[in-house]
DNA sequence: CCCCGTATAGTCGTTGGCGAATAGTCGTCA
DNA sequence: TGACGACTATTCGCCAACGACTATACGGGG
Protein backbone atom coordinates (compact mmCIF):
# COMPACT_ATOMS: atom_id res chain seq x y z
CA UNK A 1 0.00 0.00 0.00
CA UNK A 2 2.20 2.86 -1.15
CA UNK A 3 1.28 6.34 -0.01
CA UNK A 4 -0.47 7.89 -3.03
CA UNK A 5 1.26 10.67 -4.92
CA UNK A 6 -1.03 13.50 -3.79
CA UNK A 7 -1.18 14.80 -7.32
CA UNK A 8 -4.79 14.97 -8.40
CA UNK A 9 -6.84 17.05 -5.93
CA UNK A 10 -9.92 15.20 -7.12
CA UNK A 11 -8.72 12.32 -4.97
CA UNK A 12 -8.75 14.57 -1.92
CA UNK A 13 -12.22 15.77 -2.83
CA UNK A 14 -13.37 12.16 -2.92
CA UNK A 15 -11.95 11.50 0.54
CA UNK A 16 -13.58 14.70 1.76
CA UNK A 17 -16.94 13.77 0.33
CA UNK A 18 -16.80 10.30 1.85
CA UNK A 19 -16.43 11.94 5.28
CA UNK A 20 -20.18 12.46 5.20
CA UNK A 21 -20.89 8.79 4.56
CA UNK A 22 -20.38 5.91 2.08
CA UNK A 23 -21.26 6.47 -1.56
CA UNK A 24 -20.74 5.07 -5.04
CA UNK A 25 -18.70 7.02 -7.62
CA UNK A 26 -21.56 8.46 -9.62
CA UNK A 27 -23.18 9.60 -6.40
CA UNK A 28 -19.90 11.26 -5.40
CA UNK A 29 -19.94 13.20 -8.63
CA UNK A 30 -23.47 14.52 -8.16
CA UNK A 31 -22.81 15.40 -4.53
CA UNK A 32 -19.70 17.34 -5.44
CA UNK A 33 -21.61 19.21 -8.09
CA UNK A 34 -24.40 20.03 -5.66
CA UNK A 35 -21.82 21.42 -3.26
CA UNK A 36 -20.18 23.41 -6.03
CA UNK A 37 -16.84 21.64 -5.73
CA UNK A 38 -16.60 21.20 -9.46
CA UNK A 39 -15.99 24.95 -9.75
CA UNK A 40 -12.75 24.56 -7.82
CA UNK A 41 -11.69 21.03 -8.68
CA UNK A 42 -11.53 19.48 -12.13
CA UNK A 43 -14.18 16.78 -12.26
CA UNK A 44 -15.14 14.33 -14.98
CA UNK A 45 -16.15 10.73 -15.06
CA UNK A 46 -13.03 9.24 -16.55
CA UNK A 47 -10.81 10.78 -13.92
CA UNK A 48 -13.23 10.07 -11.10
CA UNK A 49 -13.32 6.34 -11.64
CA UNK A 50 -9.58 6.03 -12.06
CA UNK A 51 -9.01 8.12 -8.95
CA UNK A 52 -11.36 5.91 -6.95
CA UNK A 53 -9.43 2.87 -8.13
CA UNK A 54 -6.15 4.43 -7.02
CA UNK A 55 -7.58 5.26 -3.61
CA UNK A 56 -8.77 1.71 -3.18
CA UNK A 57 -5.38 0.30 -4.16
CA UNK A 58 -3.78 2.62 -1.59
CA UNK A 59 -6.15 1.34 1.10
CA UNK A 60 -7.67 4.76 1.71
CA UNK A 61 -11.16 3.70 0.77
CA UNK A 62 -12.81 0.29 0.69
CA UNK A 63 -15.93 -1.14 -0.99
CA UNK A 64 -18.74 -1.86 1.45
CA UNK A 65 -21.22 -3.43 -0.92
CA UNK A 66 -21.94 -3.80 -4.60
CA UNK A 67 -25.60 -3.46 -5.35
CA UNK A 68 -27.29 -4.44 -8.58
CA UNK A 69 -30.80 -3.12 -9.10
CA UNK A 70 -32.50 -4.97 -11.90
CA UNK A 71 -30.28 -4.97 -14.93
CA UNK A 72 -28.64 -1.64 -14.20
CA UNK A 73 -24.86 -1.68 -14.09
CA UNK A 74 -23.73 -2.72 -10.67
CA UNK A 75 -22.85 0.06 -8.28
CA UNK A 76 -19.93 -0.28 -5.91
CA UNK A 77 -20.37 1.70 -2.71
CA UNK A 78 -17.17 2.85 -1.01
CA UNK A 79 -16.40 3.99 2.51
CA UNK A 80 -13.45 5.77 4.05
CA UNK A 81 -10.88 3.70 5.98
CA UNK A 82 -9.09 5.12 9.01
CA UNK A 83 -5.98 5.45 6.87
CA UNK A 84 -8.12 7.37 4.40
CA UNK A 85 -9.32 9.78 7.05
CA UNK A 86 -5.73 10.36 8.18
CA UNK A 87 -4.57 10.94 4.62
CA UNK A 88 -7.42 13.39 4.11
CA UNK A 89 -6.28 15.40 7.14
CA UNK A 90 -2.61 15.46 6.20
CA UNK A 91 -3.16 16.18 2.55
CA UNK A 92 -5.62 18.99 3.21
CA UNK A 93 -3.29 20.44 5.85
CA UNK A 94 -0.45 20.47 3.35
CA UNK A 95 -2.61 22.05 0.67
CA UNK A 96 -3.67 24.81 3.05
CA UNK A 97 -0.28 25.50 4.58
CA UNK A 98 2.12 25.17 1.67
CA UNK A 99 2.07 27.25 -1.52
CA UNK A 100 3.07 25.32 -4.62
CA UNK A 101 4.48 26.62 -7.87
CA UNK A 102 1.83 26.84 -10.55
CA UNK A 103 1.79 27.83 -14.18
CA UNK A 104 -1.17 30.09 -14.96
CA UNK A 105 -1.77 30.64 -18.66
CA UNK A 106 -1.55 34.41 -18.39
CA UNK A 107 1.91 34.23 -16.88
CA UNK A 108 3.03 32.24 -19.93
CA UNK A 109 1.40 34.83 -22.16
CA UNK A 110 3.23 37.67 -20.40
CA UNK A 111 6.56 35.91 -20.73
CA UNK A 112 6.04 35.62 -24.51
CA UNK A 113 4.46 39.05 -24.86
CA UNK A 114 7.48 40.68 -26.57
CA UNK A 115 6.66 38.49 -29.60
CA UNK A 116 3.83 40.83 -30.58
CA UNK A 117 4.15 44.57 -31.30
CA UNK A 118 3.39 46.89 -28.37
CA UNK A 119 0.26 48.58 -29.69
CA UNK A 120 -1.22 45.17 -30.51
CA UNK A 121 -0.45 44.00 -26.98
CA UNK A 122 -2.15 47.07 -25.56
CA UNK A 123 -5.26 46.35 -27.61
CA UNK A 124 -5.36 42.73 -26.42
CA UNK A 125 -4.80 43.64 -22.79
CA UNK A 126 -7.68 46.11 -22.94
CA UNK A 127 -9.94 43.31 -24.14
CA UNK A 128 -8.75 41.13 -21.28
CA UNK A 129 -9.49 43.92 -18.85
CA UNK A 130 -13.09 44.06 -19.99
CA UNK A 131 -13.55 40.33 -19.74
CA UNK A 132 -12.09 40.31 -16.26
CA UNK A 133 -14.61 42.96 -15.18
CA UNK A 134 -17.41 40.80 -16.52
CA UNK A 135 -16.14 37.70 -14.74
CA UNK A 136 -15.85 39.60 -11.48
CA UNK A 137 -19.37 40.99 -11.74
CA UNK A 138 -20.75 37.51 -12.45
CA UNK A 139 -19.03 36.01 -9.43
CA UNK A 140 -20.29 38.80 -7.22
CA UNK A 141 -23.86 38.52 -8.34
CA UNK A 142 -23.70 34.75 -7.89
CA UNK A 143 -22.54 35.46 -4.35
CA UNK A 144 -25.55 37.70 -3.76
CA UNK A 145 -27.90 35.00 -4.99
CA UNK A 146 -26.27 32.52 -2.62
CA UNK A 147 -26.66 34.98 0.24
CA UNK A 148 -30.39 35.22 -0.45
CA UNK A 149 -30.59 31.45 -0.25
CA UNK A 150 -28.82 31.73 3.11
CA UNK A 151 -25.83 29.64 2.11
CA UNK A 152 -23.23 30.24 4.86
CA UNK A 153 -20.18 32.21 3.75
CA UNK A 154 -18.04 29.36 5.09
CA UNK A 155 -18.93 27.35 1.99
CA UNK A 156 -18.17 30.13 -0.45
CA UNK A 157 -14.69 31.27 0.49
CA UNK A 158 -13.25 29.75 -2.68
CA UNK A 159 -15.31 32.30 -4.56
CA UNK A 160 -14.02 35.17 -2.47
CA UNK A 161 -10.51 33.96 -3.25
CA UNK A 162 -11.26 33.83 -6.96
CA UNK A 163 -12.60 37.36 -6.85
CA UNK A 164 -9.51 38.58 -5.02
CA UNK A 165 -7.25 37.06 -7.66
CA UNK A 166 -9.31 38.37 -10.55
CA UNK A 167 -9.39 41.89 -9.12
CA UNK A 168 -5.69 41.81 -8.56
CA UNK A 169 -5.13 40.67 -12.13
CA UNK A 170 -7.44 43.38 -13.43
CA UNK A 171 -5.43 46.03 -11.59
CA UNK A 172 -2.21 44.55 -12.95
CA UNK A 173 -3.48 44.58 -16.52
CA UNK A 174 -4.73 48.14 -16.24
CA UNK A 175 -1.45 49.42 -14.88
CA UNK A 176 0.52 47.48 -17.48
CA UNK A 177 -1.48 49.05 -20.29
CA UNK A 178 -0.82 52.39 -18.70
CA UNK A 179 2.90 51.85 -18.45
CA UNK A 180 3.27 50.69 -22.02
CA UNK A 181 1.28 53.58 -23.44
CA UNK A 182 2.88 56.26 -21.34
CA UNK A 183 6.31 54.87 -22.21
CA UNK A 184 6.98 54.44 -18.49
CA UNK A 185 7.87 50.81 -19.08
CA UNK A 186 10.91 52.12 -20.88
CA UNK A 187 12.28 49.86 -23.53
CA UNK A 188 9.63 50.37 -26.19
CA UNK A 189 12.29 51.17 -28.79
CA UNK A 190 14.04 47.94 -27.95
CA UNK A 191 10.75 46.10 -28.14
CA UNK A 192 9.94 47.47 -31.56
CA UNK A 193 13.46 46.69 -32.80
CA UNK A 194 13.02 43.16 -31.56
CA UNK A 195 9.78 42.78 -33.48
CA UNK A 196 11.03 44.33 -36.69
CA UNK A 197 14.12 42.15 -36.69
CA UNK A 198 12.15 38.91 -36.73
CA UNK A 199 8.96 39.95 -38.41
CA UNK A 200 10.06 41.97 -41.37
CA UNK A 201 13.29 40.36 -42.50
CA UNK A 202 12.35 36.70 -42.74
CA UNK A 203 12.89 34.47 -45.75
CA UNK A 204 9.66 33.35 -47.40
CA UNK A 205 8.55 29.72 -47.59
CA UNK A 206 10.90 27.73 -49.80
CA UNK A 207 8.67 24.89 -50.89
CA UNK A 208 5.09 24.25 -49.87
CA UNK A 209 5.12 20.49 -49.40
CA UNK B 1 -3.03 19.41 -41.28
CA UNK B 2 -5.53 19.98 -38.50
CA UNK B 3 -5.19 23.15 -36.45
CA UNK B 4 -3.52 22.00 -33.21
CA UNK B 5 -5.51 22.03 -30.00
CA UNK B 6 -3.72 24.94 -28.35
CA UNK B 7 -3.53 23.04 -25.12
CA UNK B 8 0.10 22.86 -24.04
CA UNK B 9 1.62 26.36 -23.85
CA UNK B 10 5.02 24.76 -24.32
CA UNK B 11 4.13 24.46 -27.99
CA UNK B 12 3.60 28.21 -28.17
CA UNK B 13 6.93 28.75 -26.43
CA UNK B 14 8.60 26.62 -29.09
CA UNK B 15 7.04 28.67 -31.87
CA UNK B 16 8.10 31.83 -30.06
CA UNK B 17 11.67 30.66 -29.65
CA UNK B 18 11.92 29.66 -33.29
CA UNK B 19 11.09 33.26 -34.21
CA UNK B 20 14.72 34.07 -33.50
CA UNK B 21 16.01 31.41 -35.86
CA UNK B 22 16.10 27.63 -36.57
CA UNK B 23 17.11 25.30 -33.76
CA UNK B 24 17.02 21.68 -32.68
CA UNK B 25 14.92 20.59 -29.69
CA UNK B 26 17.66 20.37 -27.10
CA UNK B 27 18.86 23.79 -28.14
CA UNK B 28 15.32 25.10 -27.75
CA UNK B 29 15.31 23.83 -24.20
CA UNK B 30 18.56 25.52 -23.21
CA UNK B 31 17.54 28.76 -24.90
CA UNK B 32 14.24 28.81 -23.04
CA UNK B 33 16.03 28.20 -19.77
CA UNK B 34 18.49 30.99 -20.48
CA UNK B 35 15.60 33.32 -21.13
CA UNK B 36 13.86 32.18 -17.94
CA UNK B 37 10.80 30.83 -19.75
CA UNK B 38 10.88 27.64 -17.72
CA UNK B 39 9.76 29.63 -14.70
CA UNK B 40 6.50 30.42 -16.45
CA UNK B 41 6.01 27.43 -18.71
CA UNK B 42 6.32 23.79 -17.72
CA UNK B 43 9.34 22.39 -19.55
CA UNK B 44 10.84 18.92 -19.64
CA UNK B 45 12.36 16.80 -22.31
CA UNK B 46 9.63 14.26 -22.71
CA UNK B 47 7.02 16.91 -23.37
CA UNK B 48 9.31 19.00 -25.51
CA UNK B 49 9.99 16.29 -28.07
CA UNK B 50 6.38 15.23 -28.31
CA UNK B 51 5.28 18.84 -28.70
CA UNK B 52 7.78 19.35 -31.49
CA UNK B 53 6.41 16.27 -33.23
CA UNK B 54 2.87 17.63 -32.96
CA UNK B 55 3.94 20.98 -34.38
CA UNK B 56 5.60 19.28 -37.33
CA UNK B 57 2.52 17.17 -38.02
CA UNK B 58 0.44 20.35 -37.96
CA UNK B 59 2.77 21.98 -40.49
CA UNK B 60 3.72 24.81 -38.13
CA UNK B 61 7.40 23.92 -38.11
CA UNK B 62 9.51 21.98 -40.57
CA UNK B 63 12.93 20.26 -40.41
CA UNK B 64 15.66 22.12 -42.30
CA UNK B 65 18.47 19.67 -41.80
CA UNK B 66 19.47 16.71 -39.73
CA UNK B 67 23.08 16.81 -38.67
CA UNK B 68 25.06 13.93 -37.30
CA UNK B 69 28.38 14.78 -35.69
CA UNK B 70 30.51 11.68 -35.22
CA UNK B 71 28.43 9.05 -33.53
CA UNK B 72 26.32 11.46 -31.51
CA UNK B 73 22.59 11.04 -31.87
CA UNK B 74 21.44 12.89 -34.92
CA UNK B 75 20.03 16.33 -34.34
CA UNK B 76 17.07 17.58 -36.32
CA UNK B 77 17.01 21.33 -36.79
CA UNK B 78 13.58 22.90 -37.23
CA UNK B 79 12.41 26.21 -38.61
CA UNK B 80 9.13 28.07 -38.42
CA UNK B 81 6.77 27.91 -41.40
CA UNK B 82 4.58 30.86 -42.36
CA UNK B 83 1.61 28.95 -40.97
CA UNK B 84 3.62 28.55 -37.77
CA UNK B 85 4.24 32.25 -37.49
CA UNK B 86 0.55 32.96 -38.03
CA UNK B 87 -0.43 30.41 -35.42
CA UNK B 88 2.04 31.96 -32.99
CA UNK B 89 0.43 35.34 -33.41
CA UNK B 90 -3.14 34.12 -33.05
CA UNK B 91 -2.44 31.83 -30.14
CA UNK B 92 -0.48 34.44 -28.22
CA UNK B 93 -3.15 37.03 -28.93
CA UNK B 94 -5.80 34.70 -27.53
CA UNK B 95 -3.73 33.94 -24.46
CA UNK B 96 -3.26 37.63 -23.75
CA UNK B 97 -6.79 38.75 -24.43
CA UNK B 98 -8.91 35.95 -23.00
CA UNK B 99 -8.95 34.77 -19.38
CA UNK B 100 -9.46 31.04 -18.97
CA UNK B 101 -10.82 29.13 -16.03
CA UNK B 102 -8.04 27.59 -13.98
CA UNK B 103 -7.89 25.39 -10.91
CA UNK B 104 -5.25 26.63 -8.47
CA UNK B 105 -4.47 24.21 -5.67
CA UNK B 106 -5.26 26.72 -2.95
CA UNK B 107 -8.75 27.25 -4.30
CA UNK B 108 -9.34 23.52 -3.97
CA UNK B 109 -7.95 23.63 -0.45
CA UNK B 110 -10.30 26.47 0.50
CA UNK B 111 -13.30 24.64 -0.89
CA UNK B 112 -12.49 21.63 1.32
CA UNK B 113 -11.41 23.70 4.30
CA UNK B 114 -14.50 22.95 6.44
CA UNK B 115 -13.16 19.39 6.70
CA UNK B 116 -10.64 20.49 9.33
CA UNK B 117 -11.44 22.20 12.65
CA UNK B 118 -11.24 26.01 12.65
CA UNK B 119 -8.31 26.49 15.01
CA UNK B 120 -6.29 23.98 12.98
CA UNK B 121 -7.12 25.85 9.81
CA UNK B 122 -6.01 29.10 11.40
CA UNK B 123 -2.68 27.54 12.35
CA UNK B 124 -2.12 26.23 8.81
CA UNK B 125 -3.06 29.50 7.19
CA UNK B 126 -0.59 31.35 9.39
CA UNK B 127 2.14 29.01 8.13
CA UNK B 128 1.09 29.69 4.57
CA UNK B 129 1.24 33.40 5.23
CA UNK B 130 4.85 33.14 6.31
CA UNK B 131 5.84 31.09 3.31
CA UNK B 132 4.14 33.55 1.00
CA UNK B 133 6.17 36.38 2.52
CA UNK B 134 9.34 34.42 1.91
CA UNK B 135 8.43 33.68 -1.70
CA UNK B 136 7.62 37.34 -2.32
CA UNK B 137 10.91 38.49 -0.84
CA UNK B 138 12.82 36.01 -2.97
CA UNK B 139 11.14 37.17 -6.16
CA UNK B 140 11.81 40.78 -5.32
CA UNK B 141 15.48 40.26 -4.57
CA UNK B 142 15.82 38.25 -7.80
CA UNK B 143 14.35 41.27 -9.56
CA UNK B 144 16.95 43.54 -7.98
CA UNK B 145 19.75 41.27 -9.13
CA UNK B 146 18.33 41.32 -12.65
CA UNK B 147 18.15 45.11 -12.53
CA UNK B 148 21.85 45.28 -11.65
CA UNK B 149 22.59 43.13 -14.69
CA UNK B 150 20.56 45.63 -16.71
CA UNK B 151 17.99 43.14 -17.89
CA UNK B 152 15.15 45.24 -19.34
CA UNK B 153 11.92 45.14 -17.33
CA UNK B 154 10.16 44.12 -20.54
CA UNK B 155 11.53 40.61 -20.07
CA UNK B 156 10.54 40.33 -16.43
CA UNK B 157 6.87 41.25 -16.39
CA UNK B 158 5.89 37.66 -15.67
CA UNK B 159 7.68 38.08 -12.36
CA UNK B 160 5.84 41.27 -11.55
CA UNK B 161 2.60 39.42 -12.24
CA UNK B 162 3.61 36.59 -9.93
CA UNK B 163 4.41 39.05 -7.20
CA UNK B 164 1.06 40.77 -7.63
CA UNK B 165 -0.77 37.46 -7.29
CA UNK B 166 1.28 36.34 -4.30
CA UNK B 167 0.75 39.63 -2.50
CA UNK B 168 -2.94 39.49 -3.16
CA UNK B 169 -3.06 35.93 -1.83
CA UNK B 170 -1.09 36.95 1.25
CA UNK B 171 -3.59 39.72 2.01
CA UNK B 172 -6.46 37.28 1.49
CA UNK B 173 -4.95 34.74 3.86
CA UNK B 174 -4.25 37.34 6.52
CA UNK B 175 -7.77 38.70 6.41
CA UNK B 176 -9.26 35.21 6.42
CA UNK B 177 -7.31 34.30 9.55
CA UNK B 178 -8.56 37.49 11.08
CA UNK B 179 -12.16 36.81 10.23
CA UNK B 180 -12.12 33.29 11.58
CA UNK B 181 -10.47 34.26 14.84
CA UNK B 182 -12.58 37.32 15.49
CA UNK B 183 -15.69 35.29 14.71
CA UNK B 184 -16.57 37.78 12.01
CA UNK B 185 -16.88 34.94 9.50
CA UNK B 186 -19.94 33.94 11.45
CA UNK B 187 -20.79 30.31 11.28
CA UNK B 188 -18.06 28.93 13.50
CA UNK B 189 -20.61 27.04 15.60
CA UNK B 190 -21.93 25.42 12.44
CA UNK B 191 -18.40 24.63 11.37
CA UNK B 192 -17.57 22.94 14.65
CA UNK B 193 -20.81 21.01 14.60
CA UNK B 194 -19.98 19.84 11.11
CA UNK B 195 -16.59 18.60 12.25
CA UNK B 196 -17.80 16.89 15.40
CA UNK B 197 -20.53 15.09 13.50
CA UNK B 198 -18.13 13.35 11.15
CA UNK B 199 -15.00 13.16 13.22
CA UNK B 200 -16.12 11.96 16.61
CA UNK B 201 -18.99 9.60 15.86
CA UNK B 202 -17.53 7.29 13.24
CA UNK B 203 -17.58 3.52 13.37
CA UNK B 204 -14.10 2.00 13.77
CA UNK B 205 -12.47 -0.23 11.17
CA UNK B 206 -14.35 -3.52 10.90
CA UNK B 207 -11.66 -5.79 9.56
CA UNK B 208 -8.12 -4.87 8.64
CA UNK B 209 -7.70 -6.84 5.43
C1' DC C 1 -49.14 2.16 -25.71
C1' DC C 2 -45.15 3.57 -27.64
C1' DC C 3 -41.59 6.79 -28.38
C1' DC C 4 -38.30 9.98 -26.94
C1' DG C 5 -35.69 12.67 -23.88
C1' DT C 6 -33.40 12.69 -19.56
C1' DA C 7 -31.26 10.70 -15.53
C1' DT C 8 -28.48 6.90 -13.78
C1' DA C 9 -24.14 4.31 -13.74
C1' DG C 10 -20.05 3.02 -15.51
C1' DT C 11 -16.52 1.48 -19.41
C1' DC C 12 -13.16 2.07 -22.95
C1' DG C 13 -9.61 3.77 -26.19
C1' DT C 14 -6.69 7.41 -27.19
C1' DT C 15 -3.49 10.75 -26.17
C1' DG C 16 -0.26 13.53 -23.80
C1' DG C 17 2.90 14.35 -19.95
C1' DC C 18 6.70 13.09 -17.62
C1' DG C 19 10.76 11.10 -15.66
C1' DA C 20 14.09 7.64 -16.22
C1' DA C 21 17.20 5.49 -19.28
C1' DT C 22 20.53 5.53 -22.95
C1' DA C 23 24.62 6.82 -25.20
C1' DG C 24 28.30 9.35 -26.92
C1' DT C 25 31.74 13.26 -26.00
C1' DC C 26 34.81 16.24 -23.59
C1' DG C 27 37.56 17.91 -19.94
C1' DT C 28 40.16 17.07 -15.76
C1' DC C 29 42.48 15.42 -11.99
C1' DA C 30 44.84 12.01 -9.66
C1' DT D 1 45.85 7.06 -18.74
C1' DG D 2 41.78 5.90 -17.33
C1' DA D 3 38.07 6.80 -14.26
C1' DC D 4 34.70 9.98 -13.38
C1' DG D 5 31.50 13.41 -13.72
C1' DA D 6 29.25 17.02 -16.53
C1' DC D 7 27.26 18.11 -20.85
C1' DT D 8 24.83 17.05 -25.26
C1' DA D 9 20.82 14.96 -27.36
C1' DT D 10 17.19 11.95 -27.81
C1' DT D 11 14.14 7.79 -26.93
C1' DC D 12 11.14 4.92 -24.29
C1' DG D 13 7.53 3.17 -21.49
C1' DC D 14 4.24 3.93 -18.10
C1' DC D 15 0.28 5.92 -16.28
C1' DA D 16 -3.11 9.42 -15.60
C1' DA D 17 -6.62 12.36 -17.80
C1' DC D 18 -10.18 12.83 -20.61
C1' DG D 19 -14.24 12.59 -23.28
C1' DA D 20 -17.04 9.89 -26.02
C1' DC D 21 -19.64 5.86 -25.78
C1' DT D 22 -22.82 2.11 -23.94
C1' DA D 23 -26.84 0.57 -21.70
C1' DT D 24 -30.68 0.53 -18.65
C1' DA D 25 -34.59 2.82 -16.16
C1' DC D 26 -38.06 6.20 -15.85
C1' DG D 27 -41.54 9.64 -16.88
C1' DG D 28 -44.67 12.10 -19.78
C1' DG D 29 -46.90 13.50 -24.11
C1' DG D 30 -49.17 12.35 -28.33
Amino acid sequence: MPRPKRSNPLALAVLSTLLTGPAHPYELATTMRERGKHESIRLNYGSLYSVVEQLERAGLIRPVETVREGKRPERTVYELTVAGRAEHDHWLAELLSTPVKEYPAFEAALSLMPGLPPEEVVRLLRVRGLQLEIAIRQLKSARDVAAEHEIPRLFLIEDEYRVALLESEARFVASLVDEIESGRLGEVELWRAFIDAFRGGAEPEKNSS
